[in-house]
DNA sequence: CGGTTCCTTGAGAGAACTCAACGTCGGTGG
DNA sequence: CCACCGACGTTGAGTTCTCTCAAGGAACCG
């Protein structure tokens, strides 16, 4: 972990690191990676020195004003959620390595939700002025973001159903593996009450279900160690939220 | 409505009449609509002869295959679904006039559901090979079709919530009133069984919500006609899902 | 090593679901 | 024209899943 290595004392001063997409470990997922080596240097030169290390906590963007920027994640995990008038914070997506923040921003005047990080986290920043000015020029760089915004759609109509707790749990721990590039262990970013938000269940619920998974012999769970013993398993739990049987009518 | 005076014995022979943007009913709410009169050109130029009037149950595309082509639907009403291993059906989306059809599938090697028409309907058709062309030379279409899909991810997104029955159903009555641009009184094309599997609930549980609803002088239901009697007692009951508020943590 | 946050487990409550029955609407054919 | 049939809509009763409330233990930070 390349990231680890930079203190949360030199967030500030790093702040205006100049960004290396050669040097950048997310490069593999980011969806500037695969594009010409044209258009990369125009992206690369358009993010100027726009890099930012947001520490656990810190808020990238909040409802108060329009989103001006995107972020691609270099490095860690942020959160977007919202609250409600109770207090409630509800989860509205996790970003990972090479996650791109505020696609759904783009069409609303003022950005929906809040935006934080959860571990110390870097990512490149790109002004949404700058960037509908590089999209024209660069055609790769355009499609690559519609099919990342219509991935992102349709992952979120998926999660959108109505499932058990253990189905979601499930596709939870497989999408994270799957994200992550773990296999059969991963680290969980977010703490448990993140994952039940997201999940739209009770922290408690997860924690049952996490303990119902390593009773069936299906995971070891040790707090944010998980290692998955039995993928299809998983899977065959998970199989409605994540390949739907398709049928017509 | 100029559709309903199109019989469904013509929906063959009407397939490849030549799309007239010009008199297309959604045209206000078409993504090609603002755009300059040279790109409505050629969009309208691509789109060729292809316009479908699909009939109710007829299947537009499923998972199957790849999807082949966007739909913009010009009238009517259809839904996208998943059908999971018990053969229960989950309504991903509905899809009005204006709406776009796919916008979720252009990242996917297979499309996720089915889409089918609930009332008969128009649409557009427009190839995704051609699309891709489309957007090269046409700036302000492509940034319309990023807006929308933004728009949609963000309405995916906040739907994805922990909501009680009675915000969803509310929430889904002020939607459908805005989608539909009726002002108090509106028909809703769908039956309570696709509305509850949109919103994740029983279909006796949205009768249930919209008797309370009338009881409580919020609205009047007969059948598919809703009227609402009191718009700011809906807002109020669908707020934490319509404009969360939005705070730091 | 004290405090806080997080994780886990248990007991009771509540919201929505399932099952079941009945009324209504719309299309079809006699 | 009307009776029939199926699909849809509505209402009730009982069940279930998840939530809430509560408490104890573990991990982390200052």
């Amino acid at each position: 972990m390349p990231f680890d290595t930079f203190p949360e004392s030199q967030s500030l001063s790093a702040a205006n690191a100049r960004p290396r997409c050669d040097l950048c470990p997310a490069a593999a997922q980011c969806p500037v990676g695969g594009t010409s080596r044209e258009e990369r240097a125009c992206w690369n030169a358009a993010l100027g020195s726009q890099i930012a290390l947001p520490v656990p906590g810190k808020v990238l963007a909040d409802g108060a004003a329009p989103l001006q920027a995107l972020y691609v994640v270099r490095a860690g995990c942020l959160k977007s959620f919202t609250i409600d008038e109770q207090g409630h914070e509800h989860v509205r997506a996790f970003y990972l390595p090479g996650d791109v923040i505020g696609l759904d921003a783009m069409g609303l005047a003022l950005y929906p939700a809040t935006v934080a990080a959860i571990t110390a986290s870097q990512v490149c920043r790109m002004s949404i002025a700058e960037l509908r000015l590089l999209l024209l020029r660069t055609p790769a760089l355009t499609q690559h973001l519609i099919e990342r915004m219509s991935r992102d759609l349709a992952g979120a109509l998926a999660l959108s159903g109505d499932y058990t707790a253990e189905q979601r749990v499930a596709a939870f721990l497989l999408s994270m593996e799957r994200r992550l590039h773990a296999a059969g262990q991963l680290r969980l970013p977010m703490p448990r009450r993140d994952i039940a938000s997201y999940l739209r269940l009770a922290t408690e619920t997860v924690c049952r279900v996490l303990t119902r998974f390593e009773d069936s012999g299906l995971i070891t769970s040790d707090n944010k160690i998980v290692r998955v013993l039995d993928a299809d398993g998983l899977r065959g739990l998970a199989q409605p939220i994540e390949s739907p049987v398709l049928r017509a009518a």
